[in-house]
DNA sequence: CTTATTATGTGTATGTGAACACAAGTGCTA
DNA sequence: TAGCACTTGTGTTCACATACACATAATAAG
């Protein structure tokens, strides 16, 4: 059966399900079904079954899921099949932390440019990457990089955006803790580290 | 009207709301209405109403919300009303980068331990935060601390939030992209860096 | 060839959350 | 005091997401 939409929800496992798969295949498997998958990432099996039947039969019943197609298949919805080139914006603390974060590759990222304010930073390397001043925001156009992760303060997060959005920029992964406001056609994830830790406390039971 | 239940997206929104109100009390506020408030955080403004309507009528009709007031309200219901203490684990590139975040403190949050399995950092300090052996978790116990951030390699996630809830944390931030299996009084709350960037592409019209 | 076993794909029921409209309360002004 | 402008609280409707059951398909063994 065609589905005309995809739930946002499975879009969002996605990612999940292909880190699984690919630690699964660098274990030594080579198919794996939803039952044992779903142990190994803390998923639903039919969870699992149902989003991956939107995008067709992309397993064999009675055996399971093919790893390397399916980790080609998922990789591929995600737009993620060929390597994708991202941009830093703001080397402060997280924003090195992110710069050496060893999780990219799994999923094809490529850190291949960083941008700075502080004229101290700007020129020299950090991870091979050479930090760039800000105000030339508008190379990204020419080294077509659509997305940008955004590591600088509060205070100038929306003016960096801006620029970004000029820039051409079309995903931006934003991590500092504000609201950003943005044409329709850019997509926004904001992850506050500390919203996050401020949701723990309200389901710990005293004691 | 009384909730029997309370939905887990209007917690979730609970600290975005907390945000915006202090931001807005030190802007110089005194009260605000749901549709400035939504305004300044992006969500709208039938959508607060609704969630603080869960806890009372916590509004006044024709004027608005009081800033101080609610903000102590909310703070309330996500007991965070009192400094909470945390405790860091992984002092890596990544765990420096989250002890020197300056967002903790809008939410009354304290990192009061770190810990770390290398011996070249353990009794080092950073950001006033003495690093300690990761072997003794257990004085998280002594310390009354129940809260953890986990900021260490993916080989060592599982065994480390072991060792954090026989210290009796019942919460815990993981960043350690992996999934982590926990009795169930534990909440766990897993942030992926790699996996939130890998979720943009998708919504990326070619171009 | 038949049967047992395994594991997917999907229709349906149930549950959860968002969007909306409007009644109801507040305060200002004339 | 009446009328108006403003803004909350909430019942209702609609949309989305999850849980589940089971038909379907593939494989292996007797």
């Amino acid at each position: 059966m065609r589905y005309s939409k995809i739930p946002d929800e499975t879009i969002r496992r996605l990612p999940i399900y292909l880190r699984g798969l690919i630690l699964a295949g660098e274990a030594g498997a080579t198919s794996i079904s939803s039952l044992n998958l779903a142990d190994f990432i803390g998923v639903n099996p039919w969870q699992i079954r149902k989003d991956l039947s939107y995008f067709g039969e992309l397993g064999i019943r009675g055996r399971g899921y093919n790893i390397n197609k399916l980790v080609r298949e998922v990789r591929s919805i995600l737009k993620i099949a060929a390597v994708r080139k991202a941009a830093l914006v703001g080397v402060g603390n997280l924003g090195s932390a992110i710069l050496s974060f060893p999780g990219f590759d799994l999923y094809g990222f490529n850190i291949a440019a960083a941008f700075d304010i502080n004229p101290k930073k700007i020129g020299k390397k950090r991870n091979h990457v050479k930090i760039e001043d800000v105000s030339k925001l508008w190379i990204l156009k020419k080294k077509k990089i659509n997305l940008a992760i955004l590591a600088v303060p509060m205070e100038a997060a929306q003016d960096t955006t801006d620029k970004l959005v000029k820039a051409g920029v079309k995903g931006i992964l934003n991590f500092s803790s504000c609201y950003l406001s943005v044409p329709k056609k850019v997509k926004v994830i904001t992850t506050d580290i500390a919203m996050e830790l401020a949701r723990l406390p309200y389901y710990i039971t005293a004691g």
